[in-house]
DNA sequence: AAAATAATTGCAAGCGTTATCAAAAAAAGG
DNA sequence: CCTTTTTTTGATAACGCTTGCAATTATTTT
């Protein structure tokens, strides 16, 4: 049937107990019998029994992470990255898509050594009784009551300013979602305004209002950026989806881009490169903001900080063909 | 610490294998000792540990999702039902988003109970080594090998071309993919086409390809619905996301729903009552598919029939403010 | 080469349950 | 009132694993 730790033992010929200690590669067994040993066990076929594990450790190496709602793909590209970052290390990866409520019952039942939630969850806190929690984005300017990874939104829009500023744009239009109380979409316009101060072109700002962060918002925003005097040259999409939306409205309009309008996307996500026109875009790689939750998380199972923090993640500029100097 | 069963054993002044009895509700033990203990149990609030139970049970009471890819909304909204028709039975699912063979490792870890799978995820048939699966959908016209759960497509889409036809409608004219080889997409024009020719209407068949099932490509796909002649009176869109851009589309053009347009949607989801126009639909209910899957997967897990075999749910029309009177 | 020390390995005690079966208590029968 | 039968309860052995600690073996020291 199943193959135990003792019929590892068995045919390794060591006793069960430092097979066990061999597995989790403890220093106290040899190399060359954990070697044989891990060969043996391979060989079997052996897959620990996690139930067994958590009985005598109290701890069950996965982790949860609670993710309420399916939401921008943005989101989705980050679990799915998620996902993938923990194969790199030995614990594995839950998802719940219930109400936070729920799904903090659901992890209490399998006792996860850790959570992962996203600022839009609205964690119910109470409920955590000492189990560790990291964060992605923040719910209100400032706020940080748990470890918190986030991007550094305002340096992110200040590379995508520069680069167009280098390339000679000075009419540059941030299309985004700004009648809202989104503390994020809020900073986005906030650090357009800043970073156009910067460079000396704040008699050029300019925002349209797309009213949401979807693929149709980008696409009716359009509209407005060319009914406006002068009509920009370069454009700032706040998402992946307005992004998209605007560079279809452009495509049918026949304004080619980049020679007619140049547009930089916020998010930096795997499909930007697949895009109608492979999208220049600025924001924290979606694989490293997985990779720094993954690693924030064990660190804390592991070590215990108590306290709360935050870390802001830089961003990079990534230069593709939706780009060009302003002639 | 953690309450065990031996600390309710202890004050409920009783052994603590009787205590396991009660709450497993045996009849072994006495009405009076059952109440005692149980309420004992509950002053104490004492939780049973998943990982000693399925230790010795075997079971772990978890089934898997394998849900590769974040798609259209519309399995978005099965998973959230699944989810939640999961609540109501002592089961929990855990969700996958990694590909097939991963999320296969991943529950062999877990020792999942069963699984459920999309049609869309090309599972490893392989690797189930006689863990029960249900899968939603079919593969290729005519392939079951799995207990198989599908909607009946045929008689959804007599329902939306009956309920127009009952109507006065006659130009009516199908909206939806149709160069494609997914079986699913193939089947409902057919289905159309059928339907047609059952209300003695073949000679108004009409179908426009929107290439795909997005938003957008309904969006696009009303410049050729408009530019026909005759000019239908009703549309079925092949998706919600279809129905969606069509609606849209219209509305720009202020072309009024229903007044001059119906429009019936393929897909039963709750979203598409909250659309700009609450949307007339056909298609079983996701929370009926939802419930129908977890009491398959359920049903498999401690029944353990062999076959594989197929279950085509009936679809039902739900009529919203999206189709009227032809007039 | 013997003694001391260090590096490995093995034993055995749990972890919190369920499940089997023997023991005890209660009920029934003679 | 003592057997016999039935109902109820209680020991106890797993389940597969980790983990101190004792036992063994290998390596240094003297």
């Amino acid at each position: 049937m199943t193959v135990t730790i003792k019929d590892v033992a068995k045919v390794a010929n060591v006793s069960y107990s430092t097979v066990s200690k061999a597995l989790n590669n403890s220093p106290l067994v040899k190399e060359a019998t954990k070697k044989k040993v891990l060969k043996v066990a391979k060989e079997l076929g052996y897959e620990p029994n996690l139930a067994a594990k958590q009985l005598v450790s109290k701890r069950t190496e996965v982790i949860g992470l609670v993710w309420p709602t399916i939401e921008r793909i943005v989101l989705a590209t980050l679990v799915t990255n998620i996902s993938n970052a923990f194969k790199q290390t030995p614990y594995s990866m839950i998802l719940s898509v219930d109400t936070p409520e729920t799904a903090m019952e659901t992890f209490r039942k399998f006792s996860v050594d850790g959570i992962i939630a996203f600022a839009e969850s609205d964690l119910p806190l109470e409920s955590f009784a000492n189990i560790p929690v990291v964060n992605y984005g923040v719910y209100k300017q400032g706020d940080v009551s748990y470890p918190t990874i986030d991007a550094n939104h305002e340096k992110a829009i200040e590379l995508a300013v520069d680069h167009l500023h280098r390339q000679g744009h000075k009419h540059i239009v941030y299309a985004g979602l700004l009648d809202t109380t989104d503390p994020l979409q809020i900073e986005k316009v906030e650090s357009y305004r800043k970073a156009m101060k910067k460079f000396s072109i704040e008699n050029c700002i300019h925002e349209v209002d797309t009213k949401g962060l979807d693929w149709q918002d980008g696409y009716h925003a359009v509209d407005k950026i060319l009914q406006s005097d002068p009509i920009p040259t370069a454009i700032i999409g706040g998402s992946y989806d307005i992004s998209g939306g605007i560079v279809r409205a452009l495509q049918e309009r026949e304004i080619s881009i980049p020679e007619e309008m140049s547009i930089v996307s916020y998010d930096n996500i795997p499909q930007m490169e697949t895009m109608e026109v492979p999208m220049t875009c600025v924001g924290v790689p979606v694989n490293e903001l997985a990779k720094e939750i993954v690693s924030s998380i064990i660190d804390l199972i592991e070590e215990k900080e108590e306290d709360a923090w935050i870390k802001k993640l830089t961003p990079v500029l990534t230069v593709r063909e939706s780009t060009a100097f302003n002639k």
